[in-house]
DNA sequence: GTGAAAGCGCTAACAG
DNA sequence: CTGTTAGCGCTTTCAC
């Protein structure tokens, strides 16, 4: 009765559409490709066919054909985090508009797990890798990508093996700039970055411009506490730094999850911000406009991020050379920033 | 002079495997796949051979012959919305653990996208599905689900014609009564709901909650505005609560996007929590705990949400009956909510 | 215990 | 323009 039995039936493969329609197997390809040479006859009565078996492609037969598998693997230390889930976001809708699906592989922060992935994605023949590793200085990490001979874009990440892979980086030199001289222009002279994992390059950039603004500065003392990018890290070093008895006049934060944790540990020591202390965080976190103060912040577009990830990406798969593209990153001054007593 | 030459070798296959061990291919496969009735001469021969060539087997190949993918889809709204990301992460891990890839399509909250996503994990022949849903009412979506025949779990979704499915449901009712009935026992007359999409479970619940506890009380005025799971709805429902002559005395919002709009109502309404209104939300949000007065919140485990999803996706792809699992939802009153002046 | 052969569903020459 | 054929890399009977 129904013109189109697929309740049930088991599906039909493109052999049922071509007996169906009487003609040859690779016809019937030929008409789904849209290849141009091809009867208007016969395209209809594959058509119809295709319609009264409700026919679906099979693409996984497609991929071992063709050698594409239309699909992109993203290693991500933790996609629960917010910045990486929006990047996740703006990568995986322009990769779907040109066809590819993106598939997830969270790390944990453990970089024997990122060189793990990126060995089963290339099992999985993956047509592309998104790679935002655990660790870029792990030896075994990076010898996995630059072994894995797939086209990748490495996510604000980078390491010299790699330095011919094509990269999305933000510009934190920028934004830390800002948010620095803020607080020296504010006469701060004790500043703290509590900073989260080393070993990548938002956290090294972030260090390099604090020490860079505060080197042969003998009235400056700048503080690192480098650790991992969780409030757990952030409420340890924060209430070490608060606990010294010169403690910092100012803290930059690295990260948004090691915001709360710095957070936990003001509010613990009893202090106020800004009276005893001024606060400047690095990534949007939602609430951050509502704290009383409101944080200052080195904001960037994540979004934005993984888009041109997926765009770089796209053009290596189509052959392109590498490119390595610089988004920028802002300071927003709030009154989480003031002079010190 | 390496043992492992894979750099610039083009990969090998299990044929060259074979040839190099001087075996037949399937003596490979076997030794591959761990089948019993393999002499430890050719195991050993094989691993060698394997080792030399730095052989990778083709999951592609694999899932051609065997018919599994080893791959999920998870059609969801918004990765990039904390709630999904964190739901998002909990079953990848747990997928992972069990050697399933888990493949990310987001809908972007139009239904037209969801019921494409499934068709085309179909087309992909992953071999089962986590459905979030942008629109359980949407009949194309729900077709689209029914008729794809693939193992399914519904995350806080439900649609009578997919009653017979495996689903992962929060109890909202739980929390959200203890919400109200905290207002209530404050004494607050006039409450109001701002709540997302109510073409959705968790804004259904929310409201029903609302109504069945203040429907029959003449001395309560209950507020239910629908719309969306964005801050855009929040801002511009909630100040149309505040501008009413008779504006409510408390408001609950129903999810955590929506929570910045409403803030931001209330901040330029210029009111106060919990002074001229009661403030409730559900979901957590990071740093609710640190606005002032921190926000009582109606909460769930997101991270649960997402493993025992998992679970239930592997029992059915193990062949095992669709099964329906209840979480809890709690509710943790703070300050921010005050009898009303 | 091991090998030979068939074939998963599709695409891409190559003939006609 | 259309049909026939040969695989993509692997698993799995089926003989030996």
């Amino acid at each position: 009765m129904s013109p189109n039995p697929d309740a049930g039936a088991r599906r039909a493969g493109m052999r049922e559409v071509a007996e169906r329609a009487g003609v040859a197997l690779s016809s019937v390809s030929r008409v789904l490709s849209g290849h141009p040479d091809v009867s208007e006859v016969m395209r209809n009565r594959v058509r119809d066919a295709v319609a009264a078996l409700g026919y679906e492609p099979d693409m996984l037969a497609q991929s071992m054909r063709t050698g594409a598998t239309m699909t992109v693997g993203f290693v991500v230390s933790d996609i629960s985090n917010p910045l990486f889930a929006q990047i996740g976001l703006g990568a995986e809708v322009r990769l779907r508009e040109s066809g590819y699906a993106l598939q997830l592989a969270n790390s944990m922060s453990r970089p024997g797990l990122d060189a793990r992935h990126v060995r089963l994605f290339r099992s999985r023949r993956v047509d592309g890798l998104l790679l935002s590793l655990a660790d870029e200085d792990d030896g075994e990490s990076v010898r996995a990508v630059a072994a894995s001979d797939i086209p990748c874009v490495l996510v604000d990440r980078e390491a010299p093996e790699l330095a011919g892979m094509s990269a999305v980086l933000s510009d934190h030199a920028a934004g830390m700039t800002d948010a620095v001289e803020h607080l020296l222009g504010l006469e701060h002279q004790r500043i703290a970055l509590v900073n989260g994992n080393p070993r990548v390059r938002p956290a090294k950039e972030r260090a390099k411009v604090l020490r860079r603004l505060t080197r042969g500065r003998p009235d400056v003392t700048a503080q690192l506490r480098q650790g991992s990018f969780t409030a757990e890290h952030g409420a340890a070093a924060c209430a070490e730094l608060l606990a010294q008895p010169h403690r910092p006049t100012a803290v930059i934060v690295g990260g948004n999850q090691i915001l709360t944790g710095v957070l936990r540990a003001i509010r613990a020591a009893g202090l106020r911000v800004p009276t005893d202390l001024s606060l400047i965080t690095c990534d949007d976190v939602p609430l951050a406009e509502f704290l009383e103060p409101p944080i200052a912040t080195v904001s960037r577009q994540p979004g934005e991020i993984g888009r041109v990830a997926a765009e770089l990406l796209l053009d290596r798969i189509a052959g392109a050379e590498p490119r390595r593209v610089t988004l920028p990153t802002g300071f927003r001054p709030t009154d989480s920033c003031a002079r010190p007593l």
